[in-house]
DNA sequence: TTGTATGCGTTATCAG
DNA sequence: CTGATAACGCATACAA
């Protein structure tokens, strides 16, 4: 079942099935119906393959995440599928795990697919050292390259990026100017976003006039069970805190349950402020207070980049999303 | 950059070439050295498209899902599409809202991409009326459709389920057996899955002894705040239930909520049971007794099936995998 | 408005 | 072991 047997049945040349399969105005209408119908006669679906060939492109995007069932990642690809989809877009999924090889690799397997473009979902993708990022500038002379939640310079490469820094700067500055007098901040890694918010916290603590302490910015493994240990045993030898601000709401879900073991009063004793905004914020009693980085306007921002980067439209490399401090129950203000 | 300049640059015909690109052991050792160092040399790269149009495949498998966001359906989408990607195919996600109609409309567009095999991934696929999924047995003719946690009977067509009947039977039953005397069940809708969980629900009901109440069985759309006020309005209507068993883990964290703020001691006053055992369930405090649904088993399995399917081996139509209990703080068994 | 002819880059079938 | 050549199904430049 192909153009030609349309063709035949319809006593015209395949030229004009392609015209009426590509909406072109140029045949008549008599013609265009009677090709229709045939074509709907005989069940005639146009063959992607043949049709990729000769265009050189599938319409398709490829979406590299570290981990698709990550609450936030999962959240930004629904949003990047759904919004590539209504611009008529495939999305091929790859997870690609935390590892550079690996993300390198999948980086290559998607390139050798021939897709439009690779849109790169978490600040996973940006490595500290220049040069381990030299892989994403070297794919992006072939393709454009978009960054959800990460930034790079480099021609064909945008950012669409939530202002993380001051996201923080400005939920711990709001715990000191609410009487909170020493702020721990737990995070789960060195991300480029990570690293954006944790030198957040230290321009807050300064500004707000208190000393910037190691002991009081954690690193831990993004796990409830490893966050509620660790503030325990931080607790246990001698640091006092009386507020946590963590980089991601399972953290401060996990600052939530070491409360209620250490028999903290919360906000009273133990202020909570999470990151994300995710479900998980509103699980426990009380809430988390936490700060929504716009997932879906990132997503939908770096769609409509691409469209336009697609269309050979002129756009910037750099977009900023402002986001936005959620109040619940685990501050007092 | 194609397989013609290769072949002129390496001094063999093309037919050579693409031997050596697909492995082909009739090519001398010395011949195939020379030509894969040619293809390093200039950075060759066969084009998909064209090998596509060829064999008729993409090595491609389309996953639909209602919502990718869903915690369940993500957790399951990055087990499918890690096993897919390990047995070389790439994976198209297609997020299809719970409308009908828009479902059929994915399913039509996937199958006009020239997929493989499509996934569907999640109960929602399976109407109550056998002639609404219909339309899936079509499809069926043209290519394997895998339901994930969905039963539909048919040619080429093949289900992975968790028994989520004995799952819930035997929930409620261990409730009734710790001493409760009124089991409510909390339940989000009524796909496939919804109504073997309400049928197992009945069952223990009546095995443990006790009458079906209608006024038991509540429907309740899947939200935290919902389930929530849901649970309230119907104690304070007078109705008396000592534990609540949720098709969902979100619902069952609603029931948490209610009994924080309707004074009840879990599990003392309160038994509570969730289902999927997901991250939520780790949440509150106490922690919630949970059904361990075995995503990544379904998942895998989908996948190995799929993968004999499409080397024509013969394959059961059904599989059945069986969950789990895993028991938490909101129960006292 | 319509038709003819050609190219897109492979794979696979033959013949050597 | 290697090469020539015909599909694969479509889009499009050019001709009519």
């Amino acid at each position: 079942m192909n153009i030609y047997d349309v063709s035949e049945h319809a006593h015209v040349s395949i030229a004009t099935v392609s015209r009426v399969i590509n909406g072109n105005p140029n045949v008549s209408e008599k013609t265009r119906k009677r090709v229709l119908d045939v074509m709907k006669e005989l069940g005639y679906t146009p063959n992607v393959f043949a049709r990729s060939l000769g265009l050189n492109t599938m319409k398709t995007i490829g979406i590299m995440c570290a981990d698709s069932s990550d609450p936030w990642l999962a959240e930004a690809i629904y949003y990047l599928e759904k919004e590539l989809r209504g611009n008529g877009y495939d999305s091929i999924l790859c997870c690609t795990g935390y590892l550079p090889e690996t993300k390198k690799k999948y980086l290559e397997l998607l390139r050798s697919k021939r897709v439009d473009a690779i849109i790169l979902t978490g600040s996973h993708y940006i490595e500290a050292k220049p040069k381990d990022n030299v892989y994403l500038l070297e794919a992006a002379k072939d393709l454009p390259i978009m960054l959800v939640n990460g930034q790079l310079d480099g021609e064909q490469i945008y950012s669409t990026v939530c202002d993380d820094h001051a996201a923080v700067y400005d939920a711990a500055l709001r715990l000191y100017r609410s009487g909170r007098s020493s702020v721990l901040y737990l995070y789960s890694g060195n991300s480029f976003s990570n690293l954006n918010k944790l030198s957040g916290y230290r321009d807050a603590v300064r500004d707000a006039g208190f000393m910037v302490r190691d002991e009081l910015m954690v690193l831990c493994s993004k796990d409830l069970d490893a966050a509620m240990e660790r503030l325990d045993t931080i607790s246990r030898s001698g640091v006092y805190f009386d507020a946590v601000l963590a980089s991601e709401d399972i953290l401060a879900v996990g600052a939530v349950k070491y409360a209620d073991k250490a028999g903290l009063t919360i906000p009273k004793d133990l202020s909570i402020i999470g990151y994300n905004n995710s479900i998980l914020s509103k699980c426990t009693t009380p809430e988390i207070t936490s700060v929504d980085n716009k997932v879906e306007s990132i997503c939908t921002t770096t769609v409509n980049t691409l469209m336009k980067v697609l269309e050979e439209g002129n756009v910037p490399g750099k977009t900023t999303i402002t986001p936005e401090l959620i109040k619940r129950g685990t501050t007092n203000f």
